[in-house]
DNA sequence: CTATCATTGTGAAATCATTCACAAGCGCAA
DNA sequence: TTGCGCTTGTGAATGATTTCACAATGATAG
């Protein structure tokens, strides 16, 4: 229990739906310090995150102690230490594949920005699209994917080109040594262990909302 | 084991990862169809679409047993009965919250339509994009939101508007009567019981893929 | 300084999801 | 028709996640 600092032990097998609630929370601290609240109680963390006081607790309770008792959680420092935890205390360098209407939505969504992603290239296929200026960045041909990727230290890749070339798009960047990738085409990837894949896939969610109406 | 209607019977309680499993299959199964494919084992469905044959065949036994023993499952029937089971037998009324970037690429994302996803309607709360063409639809003021949504009868409604407006904008859906959301907005949205919400996310997926670089 | 109150951190219990393992069923060959 | 090989469907076992419940502890008031 003395243990505050954050970050995973040796060991530590943290689930997806922890992490996806650790960034839930980030969320509503950003929300609560906006708004002057000065410390969070874990029952209201949960009120506003749509899950229970018990599951804050033991989500922020693997990577330490945060919380003073009697009190809840100081907000701007739970902050950080969220921050710290999911890796947002420093910049990422990312690189977009596939110019179409996704990475466009993407690249115009300047909460990116402001959460330390700095996309650094865009690639297309497309050679009546290479040299066009997109954002802040002009388009690269998808053969200068492996140098570029290197040479610009990517850290983590996009991947919106339609499903047929994704696989190939996603051998590449991992083969150029990239190890993360966030998938906008809807097929499952296979990836080499190491290698973390975040899927995108509207597809499924619409048919999980179909299945919910069919199914009273 | 004589049941081979699919749907969900009284008292079930299908987990959502079986519902994305389920999505899962049926893209294979098309596949699998345009290939020319005739059957396919648990064993070969798991592994392309990344489980355990296990979790295939359990993941159907909650709705029916549509295999062969010795053979496995026939492709265009498994491609039917997932199909009737996600409720793709049948065409969905579907409207879009927001005529911004991301609708943008929903409309033209022509897969939607091929899958029984109607778009009939677009609103936009911005005088100057009333009245404007938006594919085969033209821009509806959000004041008729709920007249439009009633007479057009929607199933599903797909949010697409700032996160600050999100939840306002829920709430006149839900009041409209309609059960389904897919929200695109970075918001956790409150819905009364009864209504589907499925989110995508892109931050809450950046932040998983930041968590696992950072955490080995 | 002590009592009171609120709220955390956490083992233990309960629930939920996945994997195992095997009897039962089907096709095919002789 | 019988026997063999393959693959399903499914209870039972295991593993993972969530919830419970409470002792420990900091803040505060008297």
């Amino acid at each position: 229990m003395k243990k505050t600092r954050t970050g995973a032990e040796a060991g530590s097998k943290i689930s997806e739906s922890t992490v996806r609630r650790l960034s839930q929370y980030l969320r509503l601290l950003h929300e609560a310090q906006a708004n002057g609240e000065a410390t969070l109680s874990s029952e209201e963390l949960a009120e506003r995150s749509g899950t229970t006081a018990a599951q804050v607790r033991k989500d922020l309770s693997f990577f330490g102690s945060f919380g003073k008792r009697g009190l809840g959680y100081s907000v701007p420092e739970l902050r950080r230490q969220v921050e710290e935890i999911l890796g947002l205390d420093r910049g990422w360098r990312v690189a977009l594949v596939g110019a179409g209407k996704i990475g466009s939505a993407l690249i115009s969504y300047r909460n990116f920005r402001r959460m330390g992603f700095d996309i650094l290239a865009v690639f297309d296929s497309d050679p009546t699209k290479i040299g066009q200026p997109w954002g802040t960045q002009t388009i690269l041909p998808d053969a200068e994917m492996e140098r570029v990727l290197g040479a610009e230290r990517i850290d983590i890749v996009i991947v919106a080109v339609p499903a047929d070339a994704a696989q190939a798009v996603l051998d590449r960047v991992v083969g150029s040594g990239v190890r993360a990738v966030l998938n906008f085409a809807p097929v499952r990837l296979r990836v080499p262990d190491g290698v973390a894949v975040r899927n995108v896939d509207m597809v499924v969610e619409m048919e999980g909302l179909t299945f919910a109406l069919t199914n009273r």
